[in-house]
DNA sequence: TGATACTACTATCCCGGATAGTAGACGCCC
DNA sequence: GGGCGTCTACTATCCGGGATAGTAGTATCA
């Protein structure tokens, strides 16, 4: 079963540039792939040249090949998905707060606290 | 694309059965379809049988047919998309938050009050 | 200029969902 | 009680998307 919304191997390039500080070429994803699973270059290469066509990866050349950046951040893709989970259902919040009720209490209590700073106004969106 | 990790027949065969009072039968389902689309009986049976087989529906005999109910409530199923959209995200209270930022004032401020809730550890959870 | 590395294009395989036909069982009506 | 209609179970086909990778063309560097 697909890594959520993403097959398993584009959800494993898309970790590997999530974690890196700096954009990637194809050689580098490979590599990077290779310690952990046996996949061929030009299969990484495909992969990653559809994820830019799906919008999830921007290219730019760099040398005399290309490196890949994620065009959103791992908590904007996540988010997104959270939406899509969200859309049909007729009361997103409550979907939510059925959802908090799995949550451990740290992260219930971190959640609640950031909701109260953006009803005070307090708060501009992190970033 | 299908929606939400259901095909679209199987998405239309759950808001079908989430949205009656009672469970339906196969005939009944697809009666209710018809009203929007073409699609044949043995289809609509086949893609009933295999919800249950994942477990999103629950089968039991009456009279000489079947009646299917949903397993989970919608609000269940799409609290499970949200933790599936979660897992991997290395903080999904982050996710969440950043979410909340789409959700509108209504929504935060219930969200946010649901949270209080629970905090004060008032709630059981509804159901 | 030849070796190397990168890209673009193409092809194959596989899986899951969509679709529906066929066969067998069961109950009902005449 | 036998045919008719309905229901279920099983099976088959089709299609799209992801996984996989090969080939050909191009650019770069020594």
């Amino acid at each position: 079963m697909p890594r959520n919304s993403l097959g398993s191997l584009e959800a494993d390039v898309m970790d590997v540039l999530w974690a890196a500080p700096e954009p990637r070429t194809v050689r580098q994803v490979l590599d990077t792939l290779l310690a952990g699973r046996t996949v061929a270059y030009t299969t990484v290469q495909t992969v990653m040249d559809n994820l830019c066509r799906k919008g999830m990866l921007t290219r730019e050349p760099a040398g005399r090949a290309n490196v890949y950046r994620p065009a959103a951040t791992r908590e904007e893709f996540a988010a997104d998905l959270v939406g899509a989970a969200l859309s049909g259902a007729p009361d997103p919040a409550a979907v939510l707060i059925r959802f908090a009720d799995r949550m451990d209490d740290a992260d219930v209590r971190r959640l609640a606290e950031a909701l109260e700073r953006r009803r005070s106004g307090t708060g501009g969106p992190p970033q």
